[in-house]
DNA sequence: ACTGACGGGACATCCCGTTGGT
DNA sequence: ACCAACGGGATGTCCCGTCAGT
């Protein structure tokens, strides 16, 4: 191998790395490829020694997107505290790392299968991280879902809104929200309709 | 003008309606004007005397298909079953009816200010259905946001899922938190956490 | 209707004229759109309000080459002088008409099928010139098919030549073999072996 | 350099034929360098190893083929064998030998000088083969002339044919042609105008 | 000799907003 | 009000030639 070893995937991290950080934030459209890698710091015509296309990169961002916001939510053991951090005014304004599932949700939808069967997957992810290993069809696995509804869809309408009071409220109501799930969960097993 | 004096309000209804439905299948870079006018039966030449930019244009289609839709929902007085057909498959497969609210959630959060101004007036008008004329931070306020996340969090990420099974089970697990969050609003006005 | 009435098929034209010369001379790949519109005075833009592709626009190309060549060759109501004067070095050399059968033979073999359909056809226009109200599988037929791989084949060989000495003379001995030709069809309906 | 001696060569050859079956189906422009290397089984780096451009690649793969074209006709020795398989439907319909004089007469016409004269140094060979030794202005050169002319062309046109049948007849008529002029010459040195 | 990442140019296609014209 | 030709910007994709590195 000519170059050194490590060469192409570091490049491919930085151009993924970019590439999470602009499509997170002005969708798939919204960003072009010679940004991406500029950001990168390269130019167009490295793009395809990484990848096949523009969709593709989309959905191995979404991936790298998903993979690092949990690494560094990990941190917090906690679930409670994750949730706490996710639904915070800290990632709502975050500069450089936002949640896919919920930056993209509408954007995704208009792409084509290959990408909304990755967001598909990492749905799953975030719902068996809460789910643990429950029955299919068990309260467990209903709050998960319930959990990510939450969570994602406060998070989503939060980053629309322009009234940043609003914006506030929204995330607290639904932090108010997770939180009576979770306690619900390790309380009984049943589902919150008291 | 030889014409008669309403047809421009006609006209007009027609490109809003064409624009709803394309605006929330395929989102504001998926549509084109072209094909906005080509479905109002009329060419691209025409629009510009009804509208000023492609952005406006989306503004206003937000609006009028959030009102559409909730004609059509209206004819159910019954806050819980408007939704229960929110959050039911009819909805989610519908082929002419879809909420912007769910469906350009992050298509809005790339367009510019006033575009976003708009939902954020649209979401205000769908917390206080809910909310009634409770206090600004009352917990029926509260549950009113929680129930807006929900329904429109879980519609959002539902129409992203390629896995049908997946998406009607995110559905009901969302009716069912929904169902609860109302259950409380009623008999107490306490939030959801017993 | 906007715009004078024969205005679109006027600019139509000039297009036409354009892409004619240019593809005949530089074939498919090494003409673009831009310099085709504009040497037809128009800009990129406006391209595709005349013509779907290039592909198509190459086809209707082909076409207008061919007639327009036809009828400047027309002037000439006899076969042998038309024959010669395809075979002159004056067409050889000229600036703005050239025969597309001959000079894009390789070029169309490699588009896609419509194209190749379209030089198909013209060259069974070519060919019916030569051979009248022959029967399918006549000698006279035979002989318009022979003139045919004689005319376009000639021109297209010395076209490509560097030693214009040695396109001048396969251009004489073409026009030799072709008057042959045409000397035997009247004379004897046999073929030229003697 | 570990590498046998002999390495190089046979690399390069490998290049060649790769690149003379390439262009002669695809043309210069529908022909890249990748695919050529890859189809030698090695990578583009190698290439220019090897040669200084694709253009002088596509010089030496016109040589190429019409060498090898000829060695495996060459088999039979009998002039008027060799033009009954040259004009063939065998050869027409070939996968892994098509004549470059035919195929990409007007492709080579667009190419720069250097390109050009390589194709006319071809040519000058094969009307050699079918002239022998005859004096430049004699009818014996005349013939070859047109006898190149006749196969050329009539290879030239077949291949760009849509209708298998009338490519058929175009190929039977051009070999009646030939056949005639090579008949003329054996019996008679005067030209087939008798 | 060979690999493969990289720079940079080219181009077909799409689409928006304008404008002449009815 | 409506039509449609037109200008011009943007971008995904492809491809060539180079060069660092083995």
């Amino acid at each position: 191998m000519p170059w050194s070893e490590d060469r192409k995937p570091q490049t491919r991290a930085r151009i993924l790395q970019a590439a999470a950080r602009l499509f997170t934030r002005h969708g798939f459209d919204g960003t072009s490829i010679d940004t991406i890698m500029q950001q990168a710091g390269l130019t167009r015509g490295a793009f395809y020694a990484h990848f096949d296309s523009k969709s593709e990169l989309y959905a191995m961002a979404l991936r790298y997107a998903a993979r690092e916001g949990v690494a560094r939510i990990e941190l917090k053991s906690d679930p409670c505290a994750r949730m706490a951090l996710y639904l915070s005014e800290t990632h709502l304004h975050s500069e450089d790392l936002l949640c896919p599932l919920a930056c993209l949700v509408s954007d995704v939808a208009q792409q084509e299968e290959q990408v909304r069967e990755t967001y598909t997957r990492l749905l799953e992810g975030f719902i068996a991280f809460y789910a643990g290993q429950s029955e299919p069809d068990s309260p467990a696995r209903r709050q998960a879902l319930q959990q990510a509804v939450t969570m994602i869809g406060g998070m989503a309408i939060a980053r629309t809104l322009t009234d940043p009071a609003l914006a506030n409220e929204l995330l607290e109501a639904s932090r108010e929200l997770a939180t009576s799930l979770m306690a619900d969960q390790e309380s009984q097993p049943a589902a919150p309709e008291t």
